[in-house]
DNA sequence: TGTACATCAGTGAACGCGCGTTCACTGATGTAC
DNA sequence: TGTACATCAGTGAACGCGCGTTCACTGATGTAC
């Protein structure tokens, strides 16, 4: 975070950046009933209540602001996932806890996670795959994680990195859920919430039979 | 389909679904580069070659002919869906026919499998509702399926039905991968059809180890 | 059969409007001496 | 310390442009007799 946001050093940097923020905040809220590429300047600037001229004086073009969303957004599940790493605890109440984990985090920062959910695959390629290549850091941040439980024993790094994908994959899904849920599109929290406990039970299960052989003996 | 298309009588009927089909293709050819909230009428028919105020003999508004984009897109796939699940065979096997078969579906439609993708979760609430009841269609066609292998004995109706949206999920990541590799936006697509492939086996694994949740939902 | 009328997919001009971008500017803040 | 100058975030007017929607219309096709 600190590479992308300098600190701002006088009264006028200070207000430059104040500016920014109030820029992405709105951005940000204005993105709750469309997507990036439907996004006008004037509309973010009108809600900042700054002249459109202004909005250069911070991003060349709003997809680059969407980019700049991309880092705010993953830094905030970031710390979600790394949180459910490092727990240390029996099986099923990892899972537990990953799983509220996700409801709180959804319920704090709900815009966060409908943007990447939606631009995830979206309409601006530059943000897809900014998107993309911090999904990645995150699949292989898990992959190494995974490597150091017993369970792990034997498996392959490609095997592993297949997994992280895999858990990174049902997490995003898992709080696009989550805000469905809250914003009454979807089934309720709860059941969302047991569905998800029974997925990464599922995985959970394969992961312990797993074996790295192709072609397991018959049974 | 043929609740929504219903066949002409006339030349006149005749010319008239020529040109809704042209409307169709040429939005979802211009799809692939942006999402639908900023797709634009003339933008469509300028692309047919008709003059804008005839969108209107169609179609009300742009996310009208996107909301028929879901049934077509869907349908493609839900061909897909249902040969994967009448195949019997070994498991190895039919995991395999099922990811070669998700390949050949999107080298055949990728327009369809990139609009359900991004419009999934995306800007147009009318949109994503509708691709939402068809994908949770198929998954309860997905649970009944599944309900009827051998393996499934002891599992509770919940329990199928959250086996069968892991399995629609994993089936449009997979397609949406696919996808990305052929436009060159992720790994090759070799590499996609083995972590696809082992994805299923560690899903299947997982199922065949389930035990019932001894806990069922609270509402 | 031919004739008179009805239908309606597509036209083309017009409308008011908001868009993204440019530019020379202003005036508060920062800096050099 | 005060003074003169430099910086630069934000202004406001202007630009050309394409948008979605409306409307009365045209002319080919279909229908009734």
């Amino acid at each position: 975070m600190s590479s992308t946001t300098p600190t701002p050093h006088s009264q006028r940097d200070l207000q430059k950046a104040r500016t920014r923020r109030a820029l992405l905040d709105a951005g940000l809220a204005l993105l709750e009933e469309q997507s990036l590429s439907s996004l006008g300047l004037r509309e973010i600037t009108r809600a900042v209540g700054i002249s459109p001229a202004g909005f250069y004086r911070h991003f060349r073009d709003v997809s680059d602001l969407g980019v700049a969303l991309v880092e705010e957004s993953l830094g905030s599940l970031h710390a979600v996932i790394q949180a459910g790493l490092t727990e240390r605890s029996e099986d099923g109440e990892r899972i537990d806890h990953l799983v509220d984990a996700i409801a709180r985090y959804v319920h704090e920062h709900p815009e966060h996670i409908r943007f990447v959910c939606r631009e995830r695959h979206g309409g601006v390629a530059a943000v897809r795959i900014a998107i993309g290549a911090q999904l990645n850091r995150f699949a292989e941040e898990v992959a190494e994680a995974l490597a150091r439980d017993e369970v792990s024993r034997g498996w392959s790094s490609a095997d592993l990195r297949m997994l992280g994908e895999t858990y990174v994959d049902q997490m995003v899904m898992t709080a696009s859920a989550f805000l469905e849920a809250a914003q009454g599109e979807g089934p309720p929290e709860d059941v969302v919430a047991h569905k998800a406990r029974r997925r990464l039970r599922l995985i959970s299960l394969g992961r312990r039979h797993w074996t790295s052989d192709p072609a397991p003996p018959a049974s």
